[in-house]
DNA sequence: TAGACTATGTATAACTA
DNA sequence: TTAGTTATACATAGTCT
């Protein structure tokens, strides 16, 4: 999705990598939460970057 | 997205609301993955429907 | 029920500043 | 860099099986 397609394996430039990690993560992190919203379910999420960084969610119902 | 556009919000009936669950959890699963594989993240999710059955996925880097 | 279709809303890849 | 734009690929709401 975006101008092009791209496949699924590892993004070997780091600095697209950080900047696909940063987008695709709020992404993953808004359909967590409306998923919890809609369906009424529980959900946790955590994800570490690769240089360490935590990022996570929970619903709580 | 989708032939109408929808509030976030808990979806009252029952049926969409198992369907819509189902539908957004695949989603959800495959971009989970793809976040791991793209940017070489570590990623948990964690999924409990309203009736209680249980989703997982974690990467293993 | 659960799966397929498809029109349309959304996420995002590539680009620009 | 990091933030904003936009063309396009993708996800999915409503529908029909």
């Amino acid at each position: 999705m975006g101008r092009g397609k791209i496949e699924i394996k590892r993004i070997d430039n780091a600095t697209s990598r950080q900047v696909t990690f940063s987008k695709r993560r709020s992404g993953l992190f808004k359909k967590a939460k409306e998923l919890a919203i809609l369906c009424d379910a529980e959900v946790g999420l955590i994800v570490f970057s690769s240089t360490g960084r935590q990022y996570d969610f929970a619903s709580t119902r």
